[in-house]
DNA sequence: AGGATAAGTCTAGAATCTCG
DNA sequence: CGAGATTCTAGACTTATCCT
């Protein structure tokens, strides 16, 4: 393997860091690609519909990626994208390599020397890892590739800590496939499907048909791991988000629920209210009160 | 074999949500 | 706001799996 190989000793011996050379977000259809490999690390993540990764040598070709699955390959790794023809597929992927220390930010020694995660990650020594975003992994590869097309020439230090901040994150996710059980894996699931859909209407039914088991099972067993019902947790979601809105943005409160998720203003606000003790209203205008002072008030 | 525990299903009543 | 529809919760139950 080639030194860009994330086993390489050299990376635990001398002062490397990251950098991303290549990266793209687009849609698939009705795609095959043929095996192709190359000297950089690559992360693969699926944003919508469903597709199919094939590693050479291993059967991954049956695991079907949808919405939140990724895939960490390793350099010089021979691997094929499939997107049958009845689903569009959208990715967004990165490849990386690791370049000398070259800004003050650590090297990617001293991060693995402090992260037990990276650590085991880097012990695994595994090819490729399949691995689903309980983490916002996603959110995070955005951030970077918003902050790599601008137009400065050098690679920033805020693209460099939002790469070392993935790797940290895949490798926690690593962990979490290691430790899983298949409740878990259900649980998981289930907070990954809420918080990427919170702002749709979606039921029991909707959830359960994700992770295809039996609703009723899956709410009982997310209230025993989480001790809250897969609905007060979507809830949960929805108002935390609320609230954010509501401190951050002018945004009518009116619409607010709309882009939670609630379509009835009406339950939105009977929720909230539970919830924090507030009406929206009030709790913007507490917000307010506490941001700019009393003088301020009227 | 049989006891313990986990996984999964069914169902009635409660809670939530929509609509007029 | 209230009635009716829809969805959720939780207890009882069955089935599967593991361990002794």
């Amino acid at each position: 393997m080639g030194f860009n190989d994330i086993y390489d000793q050299k990376l635990i011996n001398e002062d490397y860091q990251p950098e991303v050379k290549a990266y793209y977000f687009r849609s698939w259809n009705n795609y095959l690609m043929d095996f192709h490999y190359h000297d950089r690390v690559e992360i693969m993540y699926v944003i919508k519909g469903s597709c199919q990764i094939h590693i050479e040598n291993y059967d991954t070709e049956k695991i079907n990626f949808r919405k939140g699955d990724f895939i960490l390959i390793n350099a010089m790794v021979p691997h094929k994208l499939i997107v049958n023809g009845d689903s569009d597929c959208t990715m967004m992927n990165i490849e990386f390599v690791f370049v000398k220390k070259s800004n003050f930010l650590p090297s990617f020694r001293e991060f693995v020397n402090n992260s037990k995660e990276l650590e085991e990650l880097i012990a695994a020594k595994e090819p490729f890892f399949i691995l689903k975003d309980y983490e916002d992994v996603y959110q995070l590869l955005k951030s970077l590739v918003v902050e790599l097309s601008s137009p400065s020439a050098e690679q920033s230090i805020s693209a460099s800590l939002l790469m070392y901040e993935i790797l940290l994150r895949t490798s926690g996710a690593v962990m979490k496939r290691k430790n899983e059980s298949p409740t878990e894996n259900y649980v998981n699931k289930t907070k990954l499907f809420i918080n990427l859909n919170y702002d749709k209407k979606i039921t029991l039914k909707d959830i359960s048909a994700y992770s295809n088991i039996n609703e009723d099972y899956l709410n009982r067993i997310f209230k025993r791991s989480t001790g809250a019902s897969v609905i007060e947790y979507l809830t949960g979601i929805r108002i935390q988000k609320a609230k954010m809105l509501l401190c951050n943005t002018n945004i009518p409160i009116i619409d607010i629920s709309d882009i939670v998720g609630i379509s009835s203003r009406q339950y939105f606000n009977q929720v909230f209210k539970k919830a924090t003790g507030l009406s929206p209203k009030k709790f913007r205008k507490s917000f307010e009160v506490e941001l700019f002072g009393e003088a301020q008030k009227n």
